[in-house]
DNA sequence: ATGAAAGCGCTAACAC
DNA sequence: GTGTTAGCGCTTTCAT
């Protein structure tokens, strides 16, 4: 590949300084027309393409925001070895996350900012949010998908907004849903519409949504004087360890109903029910939580928590934005609201 | 925000030269042990976050690369308006391009490279496309979302992949299916199989794949000694446009099949016919291109050509990292294998 | 309206 | 094994 020209090449051919070249660019008015004219004839002669890092170094901004997603663990971890059944993984995608990731990449072109998609899985020692960091001028992490204290460090250089997350401190943010009571809202629906006496809970706590959605459905199940059955530890995107928190959910006997942290485990739980000649919602109730496409196409549809995704991803854009104009030294916490959507899975019709 | 700490300042806490923190962190074994968690401690406790500009600037690379794609349409024209109602849009996700970018993203992350994202409508007159190439080590565009010209000079410098373009140069590579005989394939099953007399079609030819859609389809019927109408003007992503050639193609009659050259459009047209009370493939029979999750949800599910939309993706940054390796100085153009699938709206039970 | 020059933070010879 | 130093390409005062 050639040598990249620079605003030294264009200078010359033009018979201006660098000076009058970087003016150009970034004020066009403030130079004379038949000068610019010829800055840019030459910078299109020779093919200039601005270096952004350079700009970068010398501005201190690199106009491009992150965003720092979890590792799909849908990569195969032996190479050539299918993660993921092909077929589950395609019938998946767009998971709740691709769906906020589409609401900030629209976000960003709509404001004619760059945006920088790392995620883990890099294979230096460093975190790689770290690196990302280095990158932008504010970054989007979803909760989990860094750790805490990587994400700190980030928050003291550049703003910060978590999605999912727990404000801590200076220049961090967050948006999200107010899981605790929506997962109640469909717990009570559960309790008041179809009487269930028991309920399994499978998911994780790995991030404050997922306690709170635990949290919720716990809280509910007591005022309703049940008791809960222990939560079994299981992860979207962690097929394996769905299926083994269901078989155990099984062996203590089928309870009235399965609630799941995610779609995502919701419709793995659908696909052993039916391996194993059981079926919702008449042998067993089941939810899920987030509303992704592949939760109504279900069958039966998903009964589900539905969260304003793609709404989630601009929110983030938005304040970033306002705090790197300056307006947002006050951490910021959104709460958007989400909204039961009743599937077949519960029992309605 | 407070100042970014810097490797002067990394250094002077842990009492060592800007150079031993550089070698820390790019090749630790070089760097005696007691020095390298010395520096790492000085790193950690000033929250040391490296910057990639400074960075790229001194070696010339920035590690990360570009995916240039179309603005989706999917954005307000006039802000408050939604240019396309909610849930058609919500409907149509993830389109070809999401799931290209879907695989651009999945081998990105399985290679530690960091992925940039650019589209159009940016608010300043550079081409968009030049800001994003600045930014990156090598280049993946959709063919039509960048001015060919700027296409090809931003190829001078770093290598380029454009998804479906043409060859036309030093370090410009492409990835695209056979669109003309995939197209030719599915028209003669329309000939053969459902013994169509006349057809219309549907499409832009805005893109060499475009073109070679329309060729392929032209081709087959003259070869079965049938008379193609013209081809009437649609684009996917604007719906009036391809609402407006179906209102052409009814004026002229209803032919036995309506051609689309995308899926995008065909479900419009599926929307569009039933709304007049007609109804594919009992009044006519219609088939989409791509092989979009929305084609096979539809109803009728379309009959289309499915592209490996995500080994398109994952493809091009294969070709990318070789030529960046400096292997691929040799212009690529790779023709992936697609399919034929049959759904109902041709008229297959 | 234009130019000279001092950085921006890091890397990579090269010297020690 | 570690330090010195010269850039990398651009922006941005400050002069002129």
């Amino acid at each position: 590949m050639a040598r990249r020209p620079t605003v030294y090449d264009v200078a010359e051919l033009a018979g201006v300084s660098i000076a009058t070249v970087s003016f150009t660019f970034s004020r066009p008015e403030r130079v004379k027309a038949e000068t610019r004219d010829a800055v840019l004839a030459a910078a299109d002669s020779v093919g200039y393409v601005p270096s952004a890092s350079a700009r970068g170094l010398a501005r201190g901004r690199t106009g491009a925001i992150g965003l720092y997603a979890f590792d799909y663990l849908l990569e195969p971890s032996v190479p050539g070895t299918p993660a993921l059944e092909p077929a589950r993984a395609t019938r998946l995608f767009p998971l709740y996350s691709d769906e906020v990731q589409r609401g900030v990449q629209l976000e960003c072109r709509a404001r004619g900012l760059a945006l920088m998609l790392g995620s883990g899985r890099q294979p230096d020692q460093r975190p790689a949010v770290i690196d990302v960091a280095g990158r932008v001028d504010g970054l989007i992490a979803f909760a989990g998908a860094a750790a805490p204290a990587s994400l700190q460090q980030v928050a003291r250089r550049i703003p910060v907004v978590e999605l999912g997350g727990l404000v801590r401190g200076q220049g961090m943010h967050t948006v999200l849903v107010d899981n605790g009571e929506s997962m109640a809202e469909l717990t009570r629906h559960l309790v008041s519409v179809h009487g269930i006496r028991t309920a399994a809970y499978l998911g994780d706590l790995g991030t404050p949504e997922f306690t709170a959605r635990w949290e919720g459905f716990e809280r509910t199940l007591l005022e309703a004087g049940l008791v809960p059955r222990g939560r079994m530890a299981s992860a979207p995107g962690d097929d394996r360890s769905t299926v083994e928190a269901l078989e155990r959910v099984l062996a203590e006997g089928l309870p009235d109903a399965i609630v799941c942290s995610t779609d995502q485990e919701a419709l793995v739980v659908l696909d052993e029910l039916a391996a194993r000649g059981l079926r919702a919602p008449d042998d067993v109730l089941v939810t899920g939580f987030d509303g992704i496409v592949a939760a109504s196409l279900a069958d039966p549809p998903l009964t589900t928590v539905v969260q304003p995704m793609e709404h989630v991803g601009r929110r983030a854009v938005e304040i970033l934005v306002a705090a790197l104009d300056g307006e947002g030294t006050v951490p910021e916490s959104d709460v958007l609201p989400s909204a039961l959507r009743i599937g077949r899975s519960c029992g309605c019709s």
